[in-house]
DNA sequence: GCGAATCTTAAACAAACGTTTAATCAAGGT
DNA sequence: ACCTTGATTAAACGTTTGTTTAAGATTCGC
C-alpha cells in the first residue's frame, strides 16, 4: 500500500491553501485573531507551521485575506440588489433576504470581520476604509437619496449601512452567546428570520405582526 | 523640593487600579484584547508591569472587570427603564434614548465588549451567559410579552434582544472605520442619533420623515 | 529522464508573552 | 520607635509568539 490514498493526506481533501484560510476563519471567530496563535492555526488546517507564511506572507496578510473575501462578497450581493428601478421597498427586502442568507452561509467570516472592522491597525486600515467608501456611495446613491426623494428625511449613508448591516448581523453577533443560553424553542429559520428583519427595517416593530407567508 | 508634587506622581491624578482599567479599555478597544500586551499597557497606564496582576490577579480577569463594568451598566438601564405600567412605545423611547446615552458615554468599553461578547473563553462564558439571560428575561417580560398582547406576534426575546442592542450599538461599532473615510457633513448629535433608532424601531425606516423636534 | 517550479518539512531565530518572586517604599495604628 | 498593611519596584521565570532559513519532497513540462 502507498504512503497515502490520495495526494493530499489530511483532512477534508481541500488544497492546503484553502484549508488553512477555513480553519483561520473557524480559529479567528471562537479566539479573535490575537488570540490565535500560528502553531494552533497550523495545526488545526494539518499543516506544517511554516505553509501559512508560505502562502499569506504574514498572520496579518492572512486576516486580510479573509475580509477582503467576506467583504468581497458583501458588496457584490449590495451592487446586485440594491441598485436597479424597481421601488425602495421591493430592493431592500431582496437585498435584507440575500445579504442574511449570505451572512447565514458565513457565519464565521462575519464574526471575524465585524470583530477585526474596528480595530486601527495601519496596515489594514485603508483597505477598510476603501471599501467603506464603497459600501457608503451605493447605500446613499440607492437608499438614502431615493428615501429622501420621496419626501423622507435625508438621513446620512454613514448611518444607514452601519445600522442595516448591524440588525442582519445582529443574529450571528449573539449567536455564540444564544447557545450558551440553554435551549431554546421558537428559533426562527434563515428565511424567517430575514424578512423579519426586513419588515422591522421598512415598517417598524408595529408592523412585524404578520408571518411571512400571510403577507 | 520633594520627589512628587502628589502622592500619586502619574498622569490624571487617578489611583493606579484604576487608569489600569481606563488604558485597559482604551487600548484593547482600539487593538483587541489578544493583540494588546501587559507590558503596553502597564506603560500607557503608567504603573509598573507587575501592579496589574497585582490588582487583577490576570489579564483575563481584568477583562472580566471591565465586561462586568459595562454590562452591569447597561442591564441597570434596562431594568429602569424598560419596566412600569406606562405604555410599551413610551418605555422603549426611554430606555433607546438612555441605552444610547450610556453607549456614548463609554464607547471603548461597548466596543471591548461587543468584540469580546461572541469569544467562548470557558473562564467568562458563564458569567457572559448569566448576563445574556437575565437581560432576556427583561426583554420578554417588558417587551415581548405586551407586544404580543396587543395583538402583534411573538417574537422571541432572543431575537428582539440582540437587534435592538445592535440598532443602538451600530454607530458606535463602525465609528472608528467611519473616521478614516474622510470629514463628514451631516453628522447626528447623539441626542437626535436615540431619537432616530427609536422612531426606526418602532415604525421602521418610513417613519424616519420627521426630526426630533418637530414631532 | 532531467530541470524547474511548486510544495512541504524540521529547526532555529530573536522578541514578546503572562506570571511570579522578593525586596523596597510609604502610611497608619498603637 | 515598631510592626503591619498596602503599594510599588526591578528582575527573572519558562512559554509562546511570528518569522526565517535551508534542505527535502513532489509534481509537471518537455
Amino acid at each position: 500500500m502507498g504512503k497515502k490514498v490520495n495526494r493530499k493526506g489530511q483532512q477534508g481533501d481541500l488544497p492546503s491553501r484553502e484549508r488553512i484560510i477555513a480553519a483561520a476563519v473557524h480559529l479567528f471567530a471562537r479566539q479573535g485573531y490575537g488570540g490565535t496563535g500560528l502553531r494552533e492555526l497550523a495545526a488545526a488546517a494539518g499543516v506544517n507551521l511554516a505553509m501559512i507564511n508560505y502562502f499569506f506572507g504574514s498572520k496579518k496578510a492572512l486576516l486580510k485575506e479573509i475580509l477582503d473575501g467576506f467583504l468581497e462578497g458583501y458588496l457584490a450581493v449590495a451592487r446586485q440588489e440594491l441598485a436597479g428601478d424597481e421601488p425602495l421597498t421591493l430592493r431592500l427586502e431582496r437585498f435584507i433576504r440575500r445579504a442574511v442568507d449570505y451572512f447565514d452561509a458565513n457565519p464565521d467570516a462575519l464574526l471575524v470581520t465585524i470583530t477585526e472592522l474596528p480595530r486601527d491597525d495601519p496596515e489594514i486600515i485603508e483597505y477598510k476604509a476603501a471599501w467603506g467608501r464603497q459600501m457608503m456611495a451605493i447605500i446613499d446613491r440607492e437608499v438614502c437619496m431615493p428615501l429622501a426623494d420621496q419626501g423622507g428625511r435625508r438621513l446620512p449613508p454613514r448611518l444607514v449601512g452601519p445600522m442595516l448591516t448591524s440588525m442582519m448581523a445582529s443574529r450571528f453577533l449573539f449567536a455564540p452567546l444564544m447557545e450558551h443560553l440553554g435551549p431554546d424553542e421558537q428559533t426562527l429559520s434563515t428565511g424567517e428570520y430575514g424578512h423579519l428583519v426586513s419588515t422591522l427595517f421598512l415598517h417598524g416593530i408595529a408592523g412585524t405582526g404578520s408571518r411571512p407567508e400571510e403577507e
